[in-house]
DNA sequence: GTCTATAGGCTGATAGAC
DNA sequence: GTCTATCAGCCTATAGAC
């Protein structure tokens, strides 16, 4: 996690940055990057005000001055990383529902979306659910979120027009399925702990929670009759 | 909010203070109920790190020194909000357990006990998040969590063992409920502020979303068939 | 772009009078 | 039990050298 390793992991994913003159040719791309990734792990375990620069500085391996250079400040910084998770969350949602499936199949791959997002952010949850609990939510990740509800409310409402799901508020089923999963994952790194130490049984790990999300969410779903709505035509399973 | 609201609605709930000499009768008992209060309100919303303890002391009309005095410092004052919060949440789910009523019965009874703690508490699902959020949980609080567990796992194994629920992992469902109804909860400020501002379209009050949540969890809980596991006996319903 | 040094503000805790 | 006064520590931001 020292400068060095994180600096060329940056560079690996290096944003098209042509070679330059002589020292530095993606420096101030790697610092950015080692900056962003530092201070979404730091932030996720102490929240904004829980984390002095100096600490984000010293674990990205670069100077403290350089948050203020690059990013206007540790609010700068903050709402960088933010930003960066909500709009991968949403790239990714989108691009699921871009697929076409049928609801159900739409909403299991929005599932996997999440455990996707997890596994290449795996900060992302707890920062998500601290920025939401906070006095208001940035500008900056507004329209993000304002997305992700829009693909769960057009999941639910197809589903219901074509008649395999029963008739439901979209907003609740977003709620409270993006609510357990997030839960989840922000909750995970104490449960994790807790059970290390033995104060807690065995609780499952995210796939199999997923798995009982989905299941339970495709059953507590369906219409009462096996199919329903559709205009006409025999049950189909 | 000032010191003498506080302290006289600290005084009404006094906790069995007997009356004293002459101007000091219920003031102690009413300065830690009003530290008390508006820490909870205070950390709630902008958590532990991001509130002084001045700002606590003058919204409850106290003095900021008795912070220290009564609870120990800041620290203090923070655990033993969370303490009697948690204590009182574990304590009204395990009164729902020891009615005693069938399991689906019980599942409606916890969820009526969350609506119960929020409106006694509304800054209670906030603080809650918040701790389970952070890098341990208090040693002080952990008793009254695992305590809540308890209830959920055994509903779950009740309403398995009747044949009422299908197969499932108590520990799942319980993530997924608390998880669900935590996470509304603890978003509800955030939410609400943004439906006012217009940049999120009309979504569920609490009691609308409790409905879904029974709803979705006793329908997706249902086992295959109407009425398999019990001994025997005709389907019911 | 990066680094050092430092300014300036705020915060939590306490000593000691009442 | 309550209050005033004060202090030592930490934290963010920036000026200016390289």
């Amino acid at each position: 996690m020292a400068a060095a390793a994180l600096r060329s992991k940056a560079r690996l994913a290096g944003s098209s940055r042509a070679g330059r003159g002589s020292g530095e040719r993606w420096d101030a791309a790697a610092t950015r990057a080692a900056l962003l990734a530092t201070g979404a792990a730091l932030f996720a375990e102490g929240g904004f005000d829980g984390v002095p620069t100096a600490a984000v500085a010293a674990r990205a391996g670069v100077n403290k001055a350089l948050i203020s250079y690059h990013f206007g400040g540790k609010r700068g910084l903050y709402r960088a990383i933010l930003a960066s998770g909500f709009a991968e969350m949403a790239d990714r949602l989108k691009a699921v529902e871009a697929r076409g499936a049928d609801a159900r199949e739409t909403l299991r791959g929005l599932l996997g979306a999440f455990a996707a997002v997890r596994e290449r952010r795996p900060d992302f949850p707890v920062l998500f659910v601290r920025e939401v609990l906070s006095r208001g939510i940035d500008p900056a990740v507004l329209p993000h979120l304002v997305e992700v509800l829009g693909v769960t409310r057009r999941v639910a409402e197809r589903g219901m027009r074509d008649g395999v799901f029963r008739r439901v508020d979209p907003a609740a089923m977003h709620l409270a399925l993006v609510g357990s999963l997030v839960f989840f994952l922000a909750t995970e790194p104490a449960r994790r702990r807790a059970m290390a130490a033995h104060v807690l049984p065995r609780m499952p790990d995210f796939p199999e929670f997923l798995r009982y999300v989905e299941e339970l969410t495709l059953r507590g779903l369906a219409p009462e009759h096996p199919s329903p709505a559709r205009p006409r035509k025999g049950a189909h399973a």
